[in-house]
RNA sequence: GGGCCAUUAGCUCAGUGGUUAGAGCGCCCGCCUUUUAAGCGGGGCGUCGAUGGUUCGAAUCCAUCAUGGCCCA
């Protein structure tokens, strides 16, 4: 079976066209021992969480030191300073780290939009301040908060020697309430003008540089924070991920389909063909693995009686990682009882329509420079059909396995692995690259399709992949509910598994005892949700779309 | 797993065998009451990713390793 099977995306396509590099993601720069601004030097986040002890130790003379000897040492916060400032604070009888701040009135995005209806209004409005450009007697705060930036202007004249002075105490990163009233600049920058001042929170570390912001790739995923700090279109991108899961949600919820959690820890990882994560229950002195698919859990559930239900919750993945790949990712199942593909594609033009809307208010994005339309009818090939398109081989006169293998031979495609392995990698040699507008993709080799039933003719399964851009972001089947059928599909992979398949699905026992109870007729569909926000969100790499990609632990 | 690329100051980057490794920004000190990558004056900042080698001499050449990125499996 192919490593894509059920409901989810995964093998990689050969040939995604060239991601224009972003800005951002082109610059490869120094995943170097010594960290960055924020961390003086490597793998001390745990330190951040950790001030106080991390300062104890920490003294002037450690920071001029600066090796890195495999990650035994913490560095000292780049700048003693601080901690000079953080004592200050308490000594006027402030605390460094603040106390609730209520009766915030707007936020940053709000005055500068509303600026001139706001004038001369009072306002609260609390932050992290980026930048203090000082003037003698007043100065300029930016402060930033979740919608953006607004500049607060501070006169000493206005707020008085004492508040003046906490200018002196103040540091890039740290958090200020202020009070003030809106007005413009001579230059006309909406800005409030400050009558008090509230230390919120001290930062022992200074924040990302503002003009540069954060662009080494690898600081951006590890310490993501910093990246939303430094970075607004990435605060952008995490807000329509969010849309495009509560689009989802909407659409399902609407149609009558009820919210469920399945269990990630499963005696036997099965519901789709990949290598699973192993761990270990101590009480019960059990071997568990995590799971690889919604599947199987999820159409007990309609042995159970409920009808429509879904889940939105993460898999894992023992595999490689890419651009396209990360071993955990988000997997949105759902099944309908008394459907079949035909309404799972009529629900995958809904899903993928509707979370354009909601993330970018029209159905129609870009990828890659390339445009496509998700309000329209998606496009309607088979399997054999596409590779045929495509200058590829005619499948569908092919009588038996070594059939496969001669063509794989010709396609220039490994002729030794395990058939459905072959198939796969012979539709993305010929089709898959070329599936660019939404395309549901039918009736997949049964032996790619263990869970689905068969189509009219056995070779083939009544099954789809959705895809677009040349990228599989959805699988669905005319569920096998037959236990007969089941029983012998999971034997036939079986023998594909002895025959060296070591993704062929395993025998279910479980789940055959389920079915042999029951299940009615049943549409299932599954998406991944990562690669669909990928494509709406027009992002290089899935890491971006993640918000804490696996990496490597530093040292 | 394979190929290519990157790794130099806190950040962004120059520096392709020859003094003591540079710039801008940031940071520190001083001045400055409408600036906004504020400005002006002054100052410190580096195990040139690691290790080993070649060489009179290595950030620079070679090898290995590490981390990351991109492409391919």
């Amino acid at each position: 079976m192919t490593s894509t099977t059920r409901k989810s995306t995964s093998t990689p396509s050969s040939d995604r066209p060239k991601p224009t590099r972003s800005p951002t993601a082109s610059r490869t720069n120094r995943p170097s021992a010594r960290v960055c601004w924020a961390l003086a030097s490597g793998r001390s986040c745990r330190s951040a969480s950790l001030p106080a002890r991390c300062a104890s130790r920490c003294s002037r003379s450690d920071a001029s030191v600066g090796g890195d000897d495999q990650g035994s040492r913490i560095e000292p916060y780049s700048e003693p300073q601080r901690l000079q400032k953080l004592r200050e604070l308490s000594s006027l009888g402030l605390d460094p780290f603040g106390h609730r701040f209520t009766g915030i009135t707007h936020h940053a995005e709000e005055i500068t939009e509303r600026c001139d209806a706001l004038l001369g209004q009072d306002v609260r409005i609390a932050g992290r301040v980026r930048a203090v450009r000082l003037h003698g007697g007043s100065a300029f705060l930016d402060l930033q908060d979740e919608s953006g930036r607004i500049q607060v202007y501070v006169r000493k004249d206005a707020v008085g020697e004492q508040t003046f002075h906490l200018l002196d105490l103040l540091d890039l990163g740290d958090f200020l309430g202020v009070d003030g009233s809106v007005f413009r600049t001579r230059r006309g920058e909406p800005s409030v003008d400050a009558k008090e001042l509230t230390p919120l929170s001290k930062a022992l570390r200074p924040p990302p540089a503002k003009y540069h912001g954060l662009q080494d790739t690898e600081l951006r995923y590890r310490y993501r924070y910093l990246d939303l700090m430094a970075n607004p279109e990435v605060r952008r991108t995490f807000r329509q991920r969010s849309a495009i899961v509560q689009a989802f949600r909407r659409v399902l919820d609407e149609r009558g389909f009820l919210e469920v959690e399945t269990p990630v820890l499963h005696h036997q990882a099965t519901g789709a063909a990949a290598r699973p994560f192993s761990t270990h229950h101590n009480a019960l002195d059990l071997d568990l693995n995590l799971r690889i698919a919604l599947e199987l859990h999820l159409k007990r559930l309609l042995v159970g009686g409920f009808e429509r239900v879904y889940e939105i919750g993460r898999v894992f993945r023992n595999e490689g990682i890419s651009t396209r790949h990360n071993p955990e990712y988000t997997l949105m199942e759902c099944y309908q009882a008394y459907g079949d593909r035909e309404d799972m594609m009529d629900l995958t033009e809904a899903l993928v329509r509707e979370s354009a809307i909601a993330a970018l208010g029209t159905a129609r994005f870009t990828y890659r420079e390339e445009e496509y339309d998700a309000g329209l009818p998606w496009r309607r090939v088979t399997f054999a059909q596409a590779i045929r398109d495509n200058g590829g081989p005619d499948i569908d006169a092919f009588a038996d396995e070594e059939d496969w293998r001669r063509a794989a031979r010709e396609a220039g495609v490994d002729a030794e692995q395990p058939i459905a392995k072959l198939m796969d990698d012979i539709f993305e040699r010929y089709a898959q690259p070329q599936l660019r507008q939404p395309t549901f993709v039918l009736d997949h080799p049964a032996v790619m399709s263990p869970l689905a039933r068969a189509a009219e003719d056995p070779r083939y399964a009544l099954r789809f992949e959705a895809m677009i851009a040349g990228m599989e972001i959805g699988n669905a089947y005319s569920e096998q509910n037959s236990p007969l059928a089941q029983r012998e599909a999971f034997a036939q992979q079986q023998s594909q598994r002895q025959r060296g398949d070591a993704e062929a699905h395993p025998v279910d026992e479980d789940f055959l005892f389920a079915l042999e109870h029951g299940m009615p007729p049943t549409g299932g569909l599954g998406v991944g949700v990562d690669r669909l926000c990928m494509l709406l969100l027009d992002a290089a790499s899935l890491r971006d779309v993640i918000l804490f990609p696996l990496q490597r632990p530093r040292a």
